[in-house]
DNA sequence: GATTGGATCGCCT
DNA sequence: GGCGATCCAATCG
C-alpha cells in the first residue's frame, strides 16, 4: 500500500492503520524520523475538536487539501504540531502524529533536541516535529518531498493497537479517536 | 486593534 | 503535580 491509498480514507480508519508506518523528514539534508507509535484523527464537519470545524482560513486551509497534504500549526507559543489530510478532498479531515520510534538520524534529532535520551527525543507531538526540523514551513506542501511516508516493515496486529479518547481537547473529548501501539517505549502517556 | 487561550513541554518542587 | 515559557490566530469590538 502506498500513502495515497492510506490517506484517501476516512480519518479514524487512516489514523489506525497508519501505526507502524515510517515518517521521514529530509530538511536540511540528512533524514531523520522513525515509526509511528500514536495517533489521533480530527474529522471536520462532525468534529468540534478540529481546527476546520468552523470553517476554512489562512491557517487551517491545508486541512481542506487532497489526502497527503501537510498541515503544521504552531500552539502554545512554542510548539508545532503536524497532521496530514486524509480523506475526499475538502472533507478537512487530518491525522495527528504524536509520537515515533526513533530510527533514522539518531544524532541529528539528538542534536535538535539539546538532549540524547532516546525515550524522550520523539515521543509527543512537540517533541517529533523538533527533532525532526518541522516548522509552518512546511504547512501546505505534500507527502513524498521534503516529508514521506514508508509503508511499515511489519505491520502491528489488530490486538497491538489500544483504542483510547484524544489528549488536550475539550470538545469531543470521548470519541475514541486516538490510537497507538501497545507496550512501546515511545508512546507520549498512556 | 486588542484580547484571549491553545491538539505542549520541561523544569522545579 | 504544578507552573511558566512564549506567540499565533481566531474572535470580538
Amino acid at each position: 500500500m502506498d500513502w495515497v491509498t492510506l490517506l484517501e480514507q476516512d480519518a479514524v480508519v487512516a489514523a489506525k492503520q497508519m501505526l507502524g508506518w515510517r515518517f521521514i523528514s529530509r530538511i536540511d539534508g540528512s533524514p531523520t524520523g522513525g515509526i509511528i507509535v500514536e495517533t489521533e484523527a480530527y474529522r471536520g464537519r462532525d468534529d468540534p475538536a478540529a481546527h476546520s470545524y468552523r470553517g476554512i482560513t489562512p491557517r487551517t486551509r491545508p486541512m481542506f487539501m487532497r489526502a497527503g497534504t501537510v498541515y503544521v500549526y504552531f500552539t502554545y507559543g512554542m510548539h508545532h504540531m503536524i497532521n496530514f489530510t486524509t480523506g475526499a478532498e475538502g472533507e478537512a479531515e487530518a491525522v495527528l502524529i504524536r509520537a515515533l520510534e526513533p530510527t533514522e538520524g539518531i544524532e541529528c534529532m539528538a542534536r535538535r533536541r539539546g538532549m540524547d535520551n532516546l525515550r524522550q527525543l520523539t515521543s509527543g507531538p512537540g517533541k517529533l516535529t523538533r527533532a525532526l526540523g518541522i516548522t509552518l514551513a512546511q504547512t501546505g506542501t505534500t507527502l513524498g518531498g521534503e516529508l514521506d511516508l514508508l509503508p511499515p516493515l511489519a505491520a502491528p496486529s489488530e490486538t497491538d493497537i489500544v483504542t483510547t479518547t484524544r489528549i488536550g481537547i475539550s470538545e469531543g473529548r470521548d470519541l475514541p479517536w486516538r490510537f497507538y501501539l501497545r507496550e512501546n517505549q515511545f508512546v507520549s502517556k498512556r
